[in-house]
DNA sequence: ACGTAACCGAGACGGTACGTCTGGTCTTCAA
DNA sequence: TTGAAGACCAGACGTACCGTCTCGGTTACGT
């Protein structure tokens, strides 16, 4: 019979505490390293506010990247859909670089065996982006960059899928003329079979890449 | 100054034991709740045992993993390319698809925070598919269903790109007409930009899919 | 600094409310299971409406046993003394015998390493009820039924010792014969050295219980 | 499914780490401020090696006093029978009367709330005692200093009762002339109602304390 | 009569210690 | 002289209460 606590009552100071002491530890040890006592420790929190605010470790550790990410609800927009699409997915790319032992990919382990957690992941990080990333998507097909047909969860899945089959089997992260190469050739499978100019467009689109 | 343990005498019987143990234990709770204490309990073998010949609980599962596999070196080749690759991507699908709590995933997601372990994931695991995937596509190239200047790491990035993408993020494995899909657009972005008859022939492949 | 509380608008109904929750709990789970918390809950009451008015849980079981207690001030004086004493007694007997885990005993422990609880259980319930006793005792030498140089801290360690000694040491309270024998034999202890009629004194009080 | 731990491979270092620790806490900070956690960190040892052997703190410390005790099985005797009780009281004065905390008294009251502590601290502790001082008492009956019919159950009463007595209530250990006293009291109320010489025996053995 | 002091309920907070768990190492003993 | 059995150190886990502390709301006193 455990009751929800009153989060009109929190201490904003307490959850700060918190997650800076987590941001702090993660950078230090690495997620693996990561502990609620040391979180706990660190923030000069008892473990108990933890708990009854986050459901686990990982719960914390999104939140911190939620608040980092202070995500860019627009999408962004040079009128050059390539150009653009690299954006994106450099930010991502960023995320999944660990200069040691990045948070996301922790927090991306951890929720391959929790679902609940994975539930949140998704919610709260992955799902905006992927708004965003299909939105910039839609512009393109108004501005008839992209055919209007196309399908934007295979766009979806050809470019970001990439980055999250290297980071899983530690491939290394595309560097820049891979990304080139990568949204090139997926553009070139998002234009419908050669019948007439619109080639000529996506070509177009392309040269202002460079 | 610990030496190396004699491989020679090694028993053989231990070795089953413990990996049938791993195997039972894994598919009953899962591979997040498999424990070294466990396996050991289960196969009847001193923990000693286990850590003399496993750094640790991945690398016992990679190996189970390893012998299950038995990877068939030569890749399928029913002539269609486009049916051959939905048999090498179906077989990943089926290993990212838990009906449970899939070792594969809990390998890789203790690989994310184990570089050793990832190392012999990769290289024992993924390499060869790797490879017989893309020799594959080298036959492709030789018969022409590809052409022979197609990028076929972009390849392997688009067409795996996808399912880690999903494992990743919980997004669930592509349908069969999602895998349809996916293929169409990748071999459509490896051909060359519209300008011979290349373009019949991926529309060949295509139509030998359906 | 912080100034003494009120005790003028004190709430009656809250001091009711956690003394009742404070019997009710103590009798259902015992003492050892009682604390502040559960009867804050109980009770309907903060925590800090207990802490402002005692000091420890030992403090409020205490008040209960003094409200219950409602000590006869007069002792008992039936004439024959040893059936007095008998009466004095099986009250003690009766706090000390748990029909589960009686609070008088835990306050006793809890006592044991709370010096300012000992003395607040010395003055309130002790106390009172030695003085009481002793009071019996002086009756007693006024009416020759103990010698008037008789020993009336001895005769104090004398009865109630063994009770204390039982109850520490989980040895059973002294059922209705171990009693009559234990006051027989104090009276006894109590009788000047032997010398004249003073042993026919004693038997005349003995068979005055018949 | 907890199986018992196998006792011949303990380990005796350990044990006496832990005994050791416990002792030097005990009269650090009294046996209130005892902690299995600091038992285990001043040892170096894991807590799962104290909960592993010892149900609990309380079972500690009386394997400590056990130790320490080193029971006198053979009660001392000079030949006169005060003497020998004052020895015997002497000494339980000297384990209830705390310098600052006293274990003994921090275990008695544990055990009052903890039934299997309070046997084990009977059996281990209390009983030998017991056996040792009814044992002086036969010899005396033996000798004639007693009455062969004294019940000497009584006798254990009246003389480790105002003991215990006075530690439960705080009201100060017996000083040496109170003792004599007590002593004194109870060998009369063993002693039958005058009717021969035995008084004179009596009197005697009371010459003999002071 | 009305402001204000202080009690009240509620419960979040920093802490301490609990007893359990798992990981990896070290020791013992039987074959 | 190996290897099964399992005790060991280490320390994080999540829980239970502790005693302190705000927070509004509500008496009830004192001016």
């Amino acid at each position: 019979m455990s009751r929800a606590p009153n989060a009109a009552r929190r201490s904003e100071s307490s959850r700060r505490a918190i997650l800076t002491a987590t941001a702090e530890l993660c950078s230090e040890d690495g997620y693996g390293r990561l502990t609620i006592e040391a979180i706990a420790t660190r923030a000069g929190v008892s473990k108990k506010t933890i708990y009854r605010w986050w459901p686990s470790k990982g719960a914390v550790v999104l939140e911190l990247l939620d608040e980092a990410a202070s995500v860019a609800v627009d999408p962004p927009d040079t009128g050059d859909l390539a150009t653009d699409l690299r954006a994106l997915l450099t930010e991502v790319i960023g995320l999944l670089t660990p200069p040691h032992n990045s948070p996301a990919i922790g927090l991306i382990a951890e929720a391959l065996h929790d679902p609940d957690l994975a539930r949140d992941l998704r919610e709260r990080l992955i799902q905006p982006r992927i708004a965003t990333f299909k939105e910039r998507l839609r512009r393109a097909q108004e501005t008839g960059q992209l055919p209007p047909d196309a399908d934007l969860d295979v766009a979806l899945d050809l470019l970001y899928g990439p980055l999250y089959h290297r980071m899983a089997l530690h491939l290394g992260m595309p560097d820049s003329s891979h990304l080139d190469s990568l949204i090139a050739h997926v553009l070139r499978a998002l234009t419908p079979p050669p019948s007439a100019g619109v080639p000529e467009q996506r070509r177009e689109s392309q040269t202002g890449v460079s």
